[in-house]
DNA sequence: CTGCGTCAGTCTTGTATAAGAATTCTCCTA
DNA sequence: TAGGAGAATTCTTATACAAGACTGACGCAG
């Protein structure tokens, strides 16, 4: 056998849950019985589950069992929503304006996401933090892996919770391209600031647990009282 | 016994990585030899081995050994300086300018930098891309910590292999905060642009493998034809 | 005698397995 | 209602074997 046990174990519970036999949530077999089920032993299975708790895959609790991770709105917030108060805590913004529209895909966004969709859904939004508009943000995801999302209006604050729960796409990592700019008409009316003032222009590729890109996003900070935090390990 | 075996493991394998009793390159002793030595198991050592791989503390290969990393240039870059071409390629910055000097630290300063120092070091270097100045930076670093660096003109590229090399301080991570702003007069000389000209401003704490701040570091970047390319997971 | 290739030996990490400890929750009982 | 026994789970530790990598001895040709 080229590949290792536990690459296969990890490979299965991954089918498992694109295929959605195991839901978010949704409780794993033991370690016992996920070793007893596939054939391995129970620290073969154990390694495979370590690993996957890694990714961000699964949670783990002694005493209690391993769940397939939930995309709160919480903690998709903590994990990808990077703007931070000057104290360092997370800031917490509020939606002020919110459009989908569906259009034809451009050539780059057909190339970048998966599958070269023709179809995809745009939503554009405004978010404001403390009453002020600072964040204008595109995202465009392929229809085909959205059905319906263009009718579901108001949407929820946290899209990656909405994407888990309403069409089973969880994302589990991002991208993404940073750049000071001089804020272009667009924009400034969007943030209702003045036009070439500087704004942080953020470019995020989203993959899912299968490591397709599933959501390209464009997003506008202004960043006078808040800054982007991010670690690098 | 309320910490477990392999923890306590690792924490000696850090405490003889920073005593210096194990220095970059050398070899770690083998699991085998780790687990009779400490009084564990082969695997009860490996498991320590393992987690400190992940940290980027050591690196290991099947056959030939485990190894305390080595900080080169080529990895500090990589690691550490997040500029991408267009292309998503690397980008390598030439020096330009850099002056070296030392003074009291400021109250924000010495807060923020393990021991709260007295005398700091401060490097200005001022770096080009393609023979275009885009990046300034400002690094601050506790003397205590860095005898002699102000004598040490001119410095490489890559300042954390110094630190390792020279000073025994291993950068293993670092927290960012990010900011477009426009470009003061400081900013807009040292860059040769016009002053209000949007620029990324990245306000780096870096800590060794202590998990001590042990620099501060301000840099300016033009992102005109540049990205600060990052990954969320 | 020298140079080179081969191959066995040995040292290393990687993989698979298993048993007991620690943790958590449930449920029964006083 | 409080407390404790019990069952289920993951966590820790241990051991055996497989796979990869370097070393050195050996043999053979030049």
């Amino acid at each position: 056998m080229t590949e290792p046990l536990y690459k296969t174990v990890i490979g299965t519970l991954i089918d498992r849950i694109i295929s959605g036999e195991l839901v978010p949530g949704a409780m794993l077999p033991s370690e016992h019985d996920l070793g007893t089920e596939l054939g391995v032993s129970q620290g073969t299975a154990r390694k495979a589950l370590e690993e996957l708790e890694r990714r961000g895959i699964i949670k783990r609790r002694q005493g209690v069992g391993s769940f397939v991770a939930v995309r709160t709105p919480e903690n998709a917030m903590f994990q990808f929503f990077r703007l931070r108060n000057p104290d360092g805590t997370q800031a917490i913004p509020d939606l002020a304006e919110e459009a989908v529209s569906s259009r034809n895909a451009a050539a780059c966004e057909a190339g970048q996401l998966s599958g070269a969709p023709e179809k995809v859904h745009e939503i554009v939004r405004v978010r404001t933090i403390g009453g002020a508009r600072l964040i204008y943000e595109k995202s465009v995801v392929p229809a085909v892996l959205f059905p319906g999302l263009d009718q579901r209006a108001p949407l929820p604050n946290a899209l990656y919770a909405l994407y888990q729960q309403a069409f089973r796409i969880a994302i589990v990592r991002a991208e993404e391209s940073i750049r000071a700019i001089a804020a272009d008409q667009e924009t400034a009316s969007a943030l209702g600031c003045a036009v070439s003032r500087p704004v942080m222009r953020v470019e995020r590729k989203a993959f899912d647990i299968a490591d397709r890109c599933v959501e390209l996003r464009s997003s506008f900070y202004v960043t006078d009282h808040h800054a982007y935090g991010i670690s690098l390990s």
